[in-house]
Order: structure tokens, then sequence, then C-alpha cells
DNA sequence: ATCGAGGATGCATTTTATGCATCACTCCAG
DNA sequence: CTGGAGTGATGCATAAAATGCATCCTCGAT
């Protein structure tokens, strides 16, 4: 869109840090891009950036002004989007930020499924953890965040919410794999392999020792889930995991834990407050979320939008 | 703002209903405007506009767009409000609708108070029913509506609340001004006038005789609620006003009536549900809650934004 | 049948944006 | 303390875009 051209050179800038190098990423010279922004600040009457030695940073006329830009930006989206659905052709594209353990199945699963109806929609997906993902939504980086026990600001809206309890997982040879459902002592019997502490399982499980006043055994803390799972096979120890990450075929196995041991959290669906989604990111969040009602059905409430 | 000419053309062109007319305000030539308009539908992919013989006519896309142009133009006079009111300037425009009744002494007072502390904010005040009220928000012609019994919509949102019972007015030397506080019996047994169907207190005064199953003796129905009072000077009958809208000084007398009699009716300060308004709007739609919260102290409940 | 109001379009002109070369400034390494 | 590398600003020529004028075509109303 042409006429918002001057807020996406800005928003570079923003982005980069330096007038030259955002220039060189929009492939244009840093002189035009650097009168444009003049310009701008002129019709404002402020600058929008501090000059520094090294580059430009946002002034606090330009926070707020970013903040405006990247909602224009996407609410064009929005509307290039419900425009295009008006002549039946379903396309846009979707960005979506998630918590690692949602990812490589579920996620990977459900954007297969809804691009089988709609093939001109795509899709971009980051991992992050819980903070991150309100930044993406708030910075309009991301329409649709999926995470588990989320940081619950004044920007975070929940479209859909379900229960997850926290499953251990371990080598199919471990002592524990016998028993069906866990305690709070067999966890502590055992070494464990955790997550970082920007993780939302990572949150709930040092809240539970919190209570208890226990320690487990932390032997390894890995912010990769791929390293953690492989690690099991070669020590006799467990880590944990939530249910939506766990596959049916997988060499490591997964026990029940004791609600009592480790309560469950939640796992949301979200987006910005405040903000309309295009149409595509809208359907594919209600398709998430029905499809989370279907598998986990127990506990399931549906936040209307 | 010069980054969204092209949305202020277009806003034009859907409000002048005619690309020659439009170009006319704008003073520029229809030829300019006429192509900016197709290179914003090349863009698109769509016409905004139906071509008619007699000029043009949003089409269903160009619904969507004209929503999404006005809501930027008015993020962007907040952007730049807020930036202003950095400097340490307070300035910038509010533009209000209201209910006939709380305009003249109401909202006169209140704007001269506002304006004795920040002189460099202008105003725009425009009388207009209830529904109309609603228009006005939702295409951001109006930052603030202050109306009695409003349509209430999704659209709407309160930012502050008062309730206010009908009063009863007459001249003074109607046989009901000798009664301190009225009855039903009381107002079926006069000549009245009413104000038109379209406002709030026809609306509750309707809802009563309906309720009653009486009619009281309608002698004259006008909009006009200074005509009204005059006419009150030259035949025995009664009319009907909001205490907000009556002065101390006036040559025309009102009575309380009684709650059973007649319901009170809400007065509502309101916004567009999810905007954000400009400073100076915000800061005047607090200032009026705050001193409709002092007048009529009782059941007031202010409405967090 | 005619007229007028309205939107499109070709072409010359004006206005605006871009690119190049260059300056001035600041930090940092030697 | 000195030169180089990186930064944003600016003068000037050039390229691109927007504008205005004259004109065409269409469709209702008279």
């Amino acid at each position: 869109m042409r006429h918002l051209l001057p807020l996406h050179y800005i928003d570079t800038v923003a982005r980069s840090g330096s007038i030259r190098r955002a220039a060189d990423k929009l492939a244009i010279t840093s002189t035009a891009l650097n009168r444009r922004i003049l310009a701008m600040e002129e019709e404002l009457g402020v600058p929008l950036f501090e000059r520094l030695p090294r580059g430009v940073r946002l002034s606090t006329a330009g926070e707020l002004m970013i903040q405006h830009i990247r909602s224009q930006i996407a609410d064009m989206e929005r509307v290039r989007s419900q425009i295009a659905d008006l002549s039946g052709v379903r396309r846009g594209h979707v960005s979506i930020v998630c918590g690692q353990a949602i990812l490589p199945h579920f996620i990977s699963e459900q954007i297969a499924l809804y691009r089988k109806e709609h093939t001109a929609v795509t899709f971009s997906v980051n991992v992050c953890d819980r903070k991150e993902a309100i930044e993406q939504l708030t910075s309009f980086d991301a329409d649709i965040a999926v995470v588990f026990e989320p940081f619950r600001t004044a920007e975070f809206h929940p479209v859909g919410r379900v229960e997850q309890p926290l499953r251990a997982i371990m080598s199919a040879n471990h002592p524990l794999a016998k028993k069906e459902k866990l305690g709070w002592s067999d966890l502590l019997s055992t070494p464990v392999v955790l997550p970082t502490t920007s993780s939302g399982m990572r949150f709930i499980l040092d809240d539970a020792m919190l209570r208890k006043g226990d320690e487990l055994q932390k032997i390894i803390e890995s912010d990769n889930f791929d390293f953690i799972k492989n690690y099991l096979e070669h020590e006799h120890c467990i880590s944990f995991q939530l249910p939506i990450g766990l596959k049916a075929g997988d060499e490591i196995v997964s026990r029940e834990i004791e609600e009592r041991a480790v309560p469950g959290g939640n796992l949301f669906v979200a987006q910005l407050k405040g903000r309309i989604l295009p149409v595509a990111a809208a359907l594919f969040a209600n398709s998430v979320v029905k499809e989370l009602e279907i598998r986990y059905a127990k506990p399931v409430e549906v936040i209307s939008k």
C-alpha cells in the first residue's frame, strides 16, 4: 500500500537503529530515507528519533508514533484481507508465536489442516517464551500467540483456553515407567532435567517446589526440548512435557502426575487486546481453539471474542 | 499529515457523493482526485466506489475501507495530540454531540470552564438525537457524545452516567405550579407539549403511557425545546425537561414528578468503543463526568475507561 | 432529441522524491 | 592524538509522480 510507505520507512528505521541500515533493507538510498524522516518530523514539529553517534533511537514522541504506525499497518492488512474475502478468495498471511512445546506437533498439524482448505494463506511461525510472546503481539509482529501460562498483561486478550497438566517423560526402561501415575515423592526420587526459567512449565514446577519446600534433583537445565528428550535416553532421569507436546509413536514414555503434586497450567490462544485480526488469522485462531476443545475436551472453556 | 492525504481524499469523496464536488472542497481538480482514487482501487484490486450516472457511492469494499480510513485519521489526531502534550502544550480540537436539553446551559458552561485552563483547545458542538449520536461517534465525526437515554449498541462505550428524573415545566401561573410534586393523574389533567419521538425524554414518556394504558393530552409535538418553553407562556399546558436543562433564573417553573408516575432516565457521557481519544477530548470528558458527579451526586456512578 | 452532470483519459507541465557527492560529527583503535 | 570507519545532514542535478487542461464518453432528466 503506497500511502503507508512513509510509515513503513519509519518502522524500518526504528527496527534497524540506523537510517543507513534501514535504507539498505528498503533498497533505497540513505539520503531519500533521511529526508522522508526529516519531512515527517517537520510535519509533527518534534523529532521522532534521537540522533546518536552510532545511529538513531526512537524519542518519546517516536515511541507514541511507532505504536500508531504498527497498528495502522496491521489494520490495513486486516482491511485488505477482509476485502479479499469479499471476492471469495481467502488469502493472507498469519503470523504465529508459540511456546516450544506446542509447536512441533500441534501447530504444524493445525497449519497443514488449515492450508488444505485455504492454499492461498501463508504462515510464519516463531518460537518464543511467554514474555516475548506479549511483546510480539504488541508490536504487531505476531497475530496470534499460543502460550502456556502466559504473563497476563492488559494487552493480552485470550481467545481460547485449555488446561494442560504436566506429564513426566522418561526413557521406557526408567524404573518410574512401571507406575501409572507419579506422586511428589516419585519426582523427588530421581534426577530431573528442567526447562529454563522463562518457560511456563518451569514456572509451575518452581512454584510447586516452593510450596512443598523440597527441591527436585536438577541435573541439567536447557531451553531446548529436543535436547532434553534425547538426553533422557542416556541417563536414568526424568523431565516434563505437556500433553500437547507429546506424540503417540515416541521413544519416550510419559506418565501422569498427581494433581496435588504438580498442579496443571493453562494453555492460551491469544491476540492483542482491541485488535481486529485479519480474516485468515481470525479463522485460524478459531479453528485452533476448536481443535483444542475437541482434544482436551474436559475443562475447556471458550472465551468469546 | 501528508501521508494520509490519499485517505482524506477518499473520505471526502465518500461524503460528497461525487468526485467533482469532492475535488472542489479539496481545492484540486477532479482529474487529480479521480486518478488518486483509480490508483488506490488499482492497489486494492477492487473498486472502492460504484460509478453511478450522478456520482459515486461506496462499494462494499469501500465501506470496509472508509471505516479504516476514518479510524486512522482520528487515531493520527490522537497521536498528534499526545505528542503535543509531551512538549507541555495542551492543544487540540474536541468535537461533541449532545442532546438538545444538555447543550444550552450545561455544555456551554463546561466548555467555558475548560477553555479557561486550556485556551489552545478548540471545540465543535452539534445537537443531534440519540440515534444520530451513535452514527457521529462511529464515523469519527464526534469524539464525545452526551445523550439522554441513548441507543446502546456495541459501538457505544459509556465513560460516565448520571440519573436524571424528568421534571414537569410550566408557566408560573399554571394551576399545577402550586403543587410541589406531581403524580400521574396531575399529568393527565392538563394538556401537554411533547418533544419528538426521537428524543430520549419522549421515549420515557411513551413508555410510561404504555405501562399505564393512559394517553397524555398531547396538543403539540416539537423538536425544539425553546419553542416549547415559549409556548408554555401562551396556554395553560405543561411540558418536560431534565434537571440539567433547567436554569435557576428562568421564567418557566419546574416541578418534580413522582418516580412511580414517570421513572427517571440516564444521561450518558460516551465515546466510541475501542477508541483512544485525543488528550484534550479525554480530559474534557473526564471533567464533564466529574462535574456531573458533583451536581447530581446521588446516584452517580463512574465507569472506568 | 437535447442538455448537463458526472467519470475517464491523453498530453504537457509542475511538483516532489531520489540519487550522488560531500560535509560534519563522534567514537575507537593504534 | 590521529586517522579511519561509521553516522546523519545537505546542495545540486535528475528521475518519477502528481497535477491541470482540454476533451471524450455515458447516462438520466427535461
